[in-house]
DNA sequence: CTGTATCCTTCAAGATACTG
DNA sequence: CAGTATCTTGAAGGATACAG
């Protein structure tokens, strides 16, 4: 089925909402990661949400997976041309997070 | 319960998440606008999520609600300063969304 | 016009266990 | 290491009717 958006941004949030997309997103725009670097990096995230995200962002063009077809595997994710094209969404959601938290005093780990 | 965060993109997204709140605020960027112009510019919402979602953003500091107390009833809503401070990422979510529509042949409404 | 109330469905997400 | 499979739950969201 093709949808029918009311305006931009809700384009933009189909394709990046829910909890886990943009966690996993701005973790692989530091660079490529390995599955269990993702995993150790997103506390939270279970193996399942994981692997459904990453297939989906796969899915949608912003990520690409590499086997390395190795034993033991080692399967490497990173982001594409299209992922990349997200960088300036990615740092305004990161800068508005700080600025929020500060004002909040909400808890939030180092991001590192 | 206090929450605690991974990263402040994730607090970001807690915050703005969903699959409506952002396309309200993005209204709201626009100046301020009654309860039914609200529901007109955004086409799908029921009433039911217009209100929770306003109610919420009110409590998050985002959106005032001014009750002109007139008969028949005048509500409008607008951007807080905390609000207004989500300019940048909702510029970004748009900009991203314009570029992508674009790219993927997605049918997006005029959003004026 | 600006909402509430109620009921119902769907889907994201969590827990846990298992596999090549 | 990098996943898959299954089960369950909770919240989000939709439909509809009603109210001040």
């Amino acid at each position: 089925m093709i949808k029918q958006y009311g305006c931009p941004v809700e384009l933009a949030v189909d394709v990046i909402g829910g909890r886990w997309r943009v966690v996993i997103l701005a973790r692989l725009k530091e660079g490529a990661h390995r599955y269990g670097e993702l995993r150790r990096l997103t506390p939270g995230i279970s193996e399942k949400m994981l692997t459904q995200r990453l297939r989906e962002l796969e899915a949608d063009g912003l990520v690409t997976r590499k086997d390395h077809e190795t034993v033991p595997p080692h399967v490497e994710y990173s982001l594409t041309e299209e992922g990349r094209s997200l960088a300036p969404v990615l740092q305004a959601l990161y800068d508005w997070g700080v600025e929020r938290a500060a004002r909040t005093g909400a808890r939030v780990g180092s991001g590192a």
